[in-house]
DNA sequence: TTCTTGTCACCTAGGTGTTAATAT
DNA sequence: ATATTAACACCTAGGTGACAAGAA
């Protein structure tokens, strides 16, 4: 079995409308997909190894006035079908289980001629990771038992869309918001600002104080309260007077 | 059989005696020590592993005045031995060999109590690295051919002295050297130049003008000899008038 | 308009020799 | 005297979102 770290990250980026950026140099996922495994057989060889699927047929845009994402019609071109193993692969089921396996090499990019192994997606669709566990079998004849020998993971929680630029980003010049109960954002936390207060690479876009948040955190509370406190009064905010 | 990479710059080290930091943290090794590796079974697995034997039981001090090494007596009581295992351990011949297997995580301590998995050495003691591939036997009573099951390798041009700050470091209060053929120095160049000059991360020491040495990186060829022009004229240099 | 690209300041994370202070 | 330690400026290497400019 499987298990997401940081899933309460997860779901909240999930209940904003997850959003990865995508470059031509290929962009790492925040959150990064995590995740530790039990009932492996610690002897035998396995390959860890991830793939994305779209969600839909659709292609999307995003309409500030609204903060909200609306279908733009039917889905590009299929991207290269491509998986990246983890780099690990292959290792004994003692190894994958011993600590968190963690996918912080994968990149995402949005070059359908990328030559550099990275995952090719395509800006404004909506993906689903999927991660995969295969047993290496060791008899002669593996291939035939291929349908038996791995397994698959969903947590529909990483769905995202690709973009090349954060969307929901900020508000449209009305800078209020009609309908929020059909939005995609519940809250007026955007996504850049919870990436900017969960990703440590970010951290020089933070304008809290610095020695604020080592106080907050603690196991079970995400370091994310300082950001949500600051969220109550942008210009976005249905509670503005 | 086991090709040691960069040999060339191993032997300039070794020509001026080469000196290892070792710190309370730890201390990786410059140069890394690294080998390419041939005529493995692909498919079988293997250990990879380094170790550190004294050359002699000797104590060794720095004379600055003749610029040379001097035995300082016996060697102090022998520090625990440890052994490093290649991170990747174990893996295929296959995955072994496709690529440079680089020692780049082993770090060097001179504290007894450590417990961070690092080589201890005493300071002011030469030292042999070892290399030793160990093949993992599927037997079920490999422990039979445990002696059958190792291979170890040592390249002399490796030896090292263990210091906690350099010593072949600058002349004394002389600034001449009297006897050059019995020193182990046999030039102008000291061990932190050739440090600085090759070591990437020690770049902010160079006083060398930094569009100077991609012109004479050719295969073949060390970017060393701006290090070795500049070495000419220090004031320790025999040829001062 | 809408989306994409490249550059940038600002980080994380960690490897250098230097230097001054401190042991021993 | 000699050897060790800790703080430090300066690097390598690379991951951030912001922003301005460009492309479709």
């Amino acid at each position: 079995s499987v298990q997401l770290e940081m899933k309460a990250l997860w779901d909240e980026f999930n209940q904003l409308g997850t959003e990865m950026i995508v470059t031509k140099a290929g962009r790492r996922m925040f959150p990064t997909f995590q995740v530790k495994l039990f009932g492996m057989d610690p002897m035998a060889d396995y390959m860890l190894l991830m793939d994305f699927v779209p969600v839909d047929d659709k292609r999307y845009r995003y309409a500030f006035h609204s903060s909200s994402w609306l279908v733009a019609g039917k889905a590009d071109p299929a991207t290269p079908g491509r998986v990246h193993y983890h780099p690990d692969s292959p290792a004994k089921g003692a190894q994958w289980m011993k600590q968190i396996v963690s996918f912080d090499k994968l990149k995402l990019t949005n070059n359908l001629l990328d030559d550099n192994g990275h995952i090719i997606l395509n800006s404004m669709h909506r993906y689903q990771p999927r991660f995969h566990v295969v047993y290496v079998d060791p008899r002669k004849d593996s291939e035939k038992y291929a349908e038996e020998n791995f397994k698959t993971f969903v947590f529909e929680e990483t769905r995202f869309t690709a973009v090349t630029a954060y969307q929901n980003h900020r508000a449209g010049p009305a800078s209020y918001q009609v309908d929020l109960s059909s939005s995609n954002c519940q809250c007026g936390l955007k996504i850049t600002q919870l990436k900017i207060a969960s990703n440590p690479f970010a951290k020089g876009f933070r304008d809290c104080d610095p020695e604020d948040w080592p106080r907050n955190h603690r196991p079970g509370a995400l370091p994310l309260m300082s950001a949500f406190a600051r969220s109550r009064n942008p210009v976005t905010s249905p509670t503005q007077p």
